[in-house]
DNA sequence: AAGAAAATTTTACAAATGTTAAAAAACGAA
DNA sequence: TTCGTTTTTTAACATTTGTAAAATTTTCTT
């Protein structure tokens, strides 16, 4: 759980505290397509993801448009969900094989309400997000397609190797036309 | 302070850990036009908008775009300065005459690492930005300009009579032309 | 009230993006 | 391989949005 721990103490959770939060997880393995969190249901559960990638998604009438895309070392959760204890709109889906670790609520919030390490890495964890949450709207707001497809290549040149192009479209907030028109500019 | 003061204890703070807190924080007014937060800044403090209007807004080559506009009981800082303690990208403008409480990083910091109760509370207020802050950014993925203003009317109608239109178009991210043209429609 | 300044709306045209459908390319299973 | 399916690209056209500039309305000051 290599990519799990990295990110665990990128947050700067002191490596006396790891035996607390480690015996914690749970392994668990899904495959492609496999939907690890879906709308309307109240998601008590985070995950780590270890190895494969993943989407977030939403429906806009009958279509499904994608918010986030992420691979390794990423957290995958409902936020509205698992921090509300109400049923989520969110659905994230595995996109490739999968290896995660798994936390329940529960047991989290345990560790939160009685460890004050613990309590401090978990508000470093939701400030972090926050900052790449707003990066991402402030990003979306000030660019056109192309600067985000270019800024896309340059931050996640794995994810546009292994994920169809349709997803990248719908996470860029384009049509796949477009995109295709963007990539035919730039090559 | 009855603003402030409510924004805290909706965070689920027990009222006994108030007294800890609220000493920290200290009055301060400032008219209209200030710059409460500039960019490039490495911003030591937060504060709570007791009374008036703020907008956050960086700079796209030589134009300026908002990227949040509120009123009383919010917070107002820059995520990426005051989290990561480095120069922010970020502007804050008051918008009107305002009211506010500072709180200082150091002073937020100490209380965080040594009280369980307050480290908690402080999660828990990045864990409610992170819930807004990625629903706009799925808002904004979602909706069409003029669903996007449609929203803003119903949820902020008190912002719409206060802040002049320019500052709402670039808040929604279309220029005041469209605006005034989904205006003109909706009439 | 009158004039000046600022904000908002309107107009005309250009550029970007969406939609639908068809063509081409890539991928997978037998 | 070969056929069938899926994905990606291209084309044609419609719609939306942006830009620049002018017209109008509102606000502020004297």
């Amino acid at each position: 759980m290599e990519n799990t721990i990295k990110k665990i103490l990128s947050l700067g959770l002191k490596e006396e505290s790891l035996p607390k939060l480690l015996p914690l997880f749970e392994k668990a393995e899904f495959p492609k397509g496999h939907m690890l969190i879906k709308a309307g249901r109240t998601e008590r559960s985070v995950y780590l993801l270890e190895k494969g990638i993943a989407r977030a998604f939403c429906h806009k009438d009958d279509k499904e448009i994608n918010f986030w895309l992420g691979a390794e070392s990423n957290i995958l959760l409902s936020y509205n969900s698992f921090f509300l204890n109400t049923p989520g709109y969110e659905n994230i889906e595995l996109l490739e094989d999968s290896v995660l670790y798994k936390i329940s609520h529960n047991a989290l919030q345990n560790l939160y309400l009685t460890d004050l390490e613990l309590a401090n890495w978990g508000r470093r964890l939701a400030e972090s997000e926050l900052i790449k949450a707003e990066e991402c709207f402030i990003a979306r707001q000030f660019k056109t397609a192309k600067e985000c497809y270019e800024d896309f290549i340059t931050t996640s040149p794995d994810i546009l190797q292994r994920v169809q192009l349709g997803h990248i479209a719908s996470y860029l907030g384009i049509s796949q036309v477009t995109l295709s028109r963007i990539r035919a500019e730039i090559r």
